[in-house]
DNA sequence: GTCTATAGGTGGATAGAC
DNA sequence: GTCTATCCACCTATAGAC
């Protein structure tokens, strides 16, 4: 258990929960130090205390999330039953923040990467490499034993995974239909689960509903 | 052949190539009417004539592209032969783009969507719905034929597609890595190919090279 | 750590002349 | 259709007091 250098409800903690929600509904490029200021009740000035750019501010975030995501991987390794389960648990991680009307936090940025500063770029690539090595992990393991069917690598697989993951989640909020998401993300599982030399018709059945 | 009510170099027609390459570089939060100005060499009131407020601009792109894609995807009707190679046609267009370096237009706006006016946002899901309806029209008759195989209704792996595409774009945009794309919908279309009946060594060597 | 005050810039948008 | 001039709101960021 790492313990906490600060309490929880710091005011830098604070300030990254509330931009954290802001970039994850309107983006980076969204909100301002104003809107952080006024829901903290704080001045701007303060703000410029911990954060003292936005790109610092942006950079931060992103760390944060990422160490919160890893830990959640983790988590899943520790808990998680075969590759599948893994998979499932990795996709209900996008379907709970989807759940509360919010974009992944590094999705959205990826969007606007053209205007993000340097920092904040190599920061995101950070992150997305980090969910493809451990996807790949879980997709190799689960080709050895045998439970999973993909041609080539584990790395382009996960690649694929995490690219229409984000984008299921982008077009479900378009739509304000997370239902649009949890299909995708369930044929996307189906698809890897299906052994090819099975017949359609005892894979339909064999289809695990959620 | 549709006639053209004004010469394709006027000012508005302008404006709205200018604005669309930055929507799609930097999205809609992140350029400005001075941005075309200076680009334009015209000043800012002029564009104000042309587009009143920037919501009704960003309106216009989006019809403009829609229009735009729907005659992309009649041409490929027209063009193209089976199922596979429209579908291949289709994820060529989306590369095209992602050659020039720019994003979606639509997908860009898909994530800025919490801050898009609500004029925006109804032409926007207007265009995915399109996208979606002549992909689950070119899937269905691809299954019917027996050249695609994949379970339940078209409409939802149509879905996928467009989220799998889009997302796919976002990150490779982001990598600077435009095969990054092209393995994601080379894998996603090799997915719909292969008859679930065949072994995996011969659907291996039967996945086409683009 | 938080404040007031302010700088210096940019945002979208309008009035009215030409 | 395009211009000059201008408005006012908002932006990020800083200086310096408490």
């Amino acid at each position: 258990m790492p313990r906490r250098p600060q309490a929880p409800s710091d005011t830098a903690t604070q300030v990254l929960d509330i931009a954290s929600r802001l970039v994850q509904t309107r983006g980076f490029n969204g909100f301002s130090y104003a809107d952080i200021a006024a829901e903290l009740q704080i001045t701007k000035a303060s703000l410029h205390y911990h954060f003292p750019t936005k790109a610092d501010l942006g950079r931060r975030l992103i760390e944060r999330y990422e160490t919160n995501f890893v830990a959640a991987l983790e988590a899943i390794d520790r808990e998680a039953g075969d590759a599948h389960d893994k998979l499932r648990r990795y996709a209900r991680i996008y379907a709970a923040v989807l759940g509360d009307r919010q974009m992944c936090l590094c999705g959205m940025l990826a969007a606007e990467h053209g205007t993000l500063p340097e920092a904040m770029r190599t920061e995101l690539k950070h992150y997305f490499d980090a969910n493809e090595r451990w996807l790949a992990r879980v997709l190799e393991a689960g080709r050895k034993s045998g439970e999973l069917h993909f041609d080539g690598k584990p790395l382009a697989v996960a690649s694929l995974l995490v690219g229409a993951l984000e984008g299921a989640m982008m077009l479900a909020r378009s739509y304000g239909d997370a239902r649009r998401f949890d299909a995708a993300a369930e044929r996307l599982l189906a698809d890897l689960r299906a052994p090819l030399s099975v017949p359609r018709r005892q894979r339909a059945a064999k289809r695990a509903v959620r």
